[in-house]
DNA sequence: TGTATATATGATCGATTACTCATATATGGA
DNA sequence: TCCATATATGAGTAATCGATCATATATACA
């Protein structure tokens, strides 16, 4: 059986991964083909390829082809609502961190 | 060199896990300590052990002891946040899934 | 139809994860 | 001091992950 936490933690899953917040925030900002990621994140077309398809079949992103390439965008923006949170907290703990030598 | 990417995947790393979720709902509601959380949640004592101790090293718990007990709680209440989203998006996936069957 | 381009996937491999059993450590109380 | 209790950890193992190389597929276009 699927309790609520196991989906929570696939969403988790899906997004644990720095380069798949690297990818998603491309797209956040417009850039939702493989074409354009690859290059700009010096990531092997391959290596992409799988890492487009977590978050694809996590439910995270929706896919679909135009020709030759394959588009994507975020399922549910609440998605950036957490990669947002997780910056700010890892914000704080940074900015903790460097009081030491203030 | 650790870029902010690094940092949100740490901290989703840590929670991308059903029974992490279930410790930390359960700190939430007031429950600290390693020997109520165990029984509960039907966990090896030394498998909880290991999962507490993600949580710590990641950032998400502070632990200090108690005579024997040791006890924890959340370092950032952000952190409970991230698990609401993920919940809420996680409902929203599923209410769109049963729609086919209304 | 042949070729270039974009993407996907099989096979492999090393690293990491999650778990369990057994044992160690550390504390409190008789 | 001896024993019970709470927690931590070493060792072993199966499963999963992330990356790479080579190759397959699928589409557009000359």
């Amino acid at each position: 059986m699927n309790t609520a936490a196991d989906f929570q933690a696939d969403i988790f899953s899906a997004v644990a991964h720095p380069n798949r917040i690297r990818i998603l925030e491309m797209i956040r900002y417009g850039i939702n083909c493989n074409c354009e990621i690859a290059p700009e994140l010096g990531m092997e077309q391959s290596n992409l390829s799988r890492h487009l398809k977590i978050l694809v079949k996590s439910g995270v992103l929706r896919s679909w082809k135009e020709g030759l390439r394959t588009n994507y965008e975020i399922a549910d923006k609440r998605i950036y609502k957490l990669l947002d949170i997780a910056a700010d907290i890892a914000k704080a703990k940074l900015e903790k961190q460097t009081e030491v030598f203030a």
